[in-house]
DNA sequence: GTAGAAAGTTGATCTGTATCATGAAATAAC
DNA sequence: GTTATTTCATGATACAGATCAACTTTCTAC
């Protein structure tokens, strides 16, 4: 079960086999159907979950019931709403599966317990987290700067798995586009080469 | 100089005074007039670098020679491009001062060096950074979902000293708008008070 | 395997924001 | 204080991408 979990954390931070058991107890495990939630906008995200199977997204609903993806994750990737997670705040955003899924559970308290018993949980969240922002900042300066072709074309070289396991719907939600825009920015790449 | 530092350290986490002393002696000073760079697209960012006193800007300059200004920094925040202090690279975004600014900064491997002789340091930086996400994050929903307007309100509610300490070019620049739709968008809701 | 639903395509039209252009106001430089 | 430079405002126009609509293809469930 903490297969893909260790193999990934052990990528940043090592850990003695004792302190592998120490964080294998904070966790808790559960297994989720395609199209099952995870999280509910308005209530509290009460994990943070490590996918070791499967992929699920996260999306924001709008005032006007439009879904705005905003994650995907897959093996190896965390997902949760973090702001909801560390505040307690209601989440702003929904969690499902889009492909059965397992995943390792951790809680606010017992991620607070784990990092301060196994200090260097912090050194491996702080990289993963720092790691996230670079992301995000690509993200955003894409978002901001980006015509709708050049979205897609870094989306599809930065991240090809997205491009290959997801409808193209979701992945027009996840780039801020309309799903006919995509598909028109799709068709005139084919079309040029 | 170190007043701004310690107070927004010990905001999330405790030092003693022997720590506080190992920390000081990883930083190293520095003054930046206006318009002075800090850091140059192209050139590796070596460090990290906290406001004690000031204002800096981040920005992007595209293919195009315009520039998008990606972030804001005054007292007790950090700037740099992380992508390229963590990873070497070059960096993909310029820094400089929009007001005379006093910084402490910290090279790569000062902080690798610092974070193991100081663990807690991880944690200050993990949270700092979960912190940054959680902002980014909804950086990135206004960014692919709201209009013009939305954006700016936004803005206004969520980080109102920006509004006020910055000239409007570059507050358009960094909502991703061009210039002139901000002034309009800025006459309307006044026109409707 | 077939029916129904969901996802994707393509065309026509609309709209928010960018771009271009010009003048006014504010800031900085001497 | 005057001049030069930068920032801001406002109007006219252009265009990328959204929206609406109809149709086709692909999935899904029984």
């Amino acid at each position: 079960m903490f297969e893909v979990f260790f193999s990934h954390v052990l990528k940043k931070v090592s850990l003695s086999e004792a302190e592998k058991t120490t964080i294998k107890a904070f966790f808790i495990s559960k297994k989720l159907s395609k199209k099952q939630h995870l999280l509910h906008q308005g209530y509290v995200c009460k994990y943070m979950s490590f996918v070791e199977k499967g992929l699920l997204r996260s999306y924001h609903l709008d005032e006007n019931g439009i879904q705005h993806v905003t994650m995907f994750a897959w093996e190896g990737w965390w997902t949760s709403d973090i702001q909801s997670f560390l505040t307690g705040e209601a989440a702003t955003q929904s969690i499902d599966a889009i492909e059965d899924s397992e995943l390792l559970m951790i809680s606010q308290a017992d991620f607070e317990a784990m990092t301060l018993e196994v200090p260097i949980m912090d050194r491996y969240f702080r990289i993963l987290f720092q790691n996230s922002i670079v992301t995000k900042e690509r993200r955003l300066v894409s978002s901001n700067t980006f015509t709708a072709e050049e979205k897609y074309l870094q989306l599809a070289e930065s991240n090809p798995e997205i491009i290959q396991r997801l409808p193209q719907n979701l992945i027009a939600s996840y780039l801020g586009l309309a799903p006919e825009t995509l598909s028109r920015v799709r068709k005139n790449i084919a079309l040029r080469k």
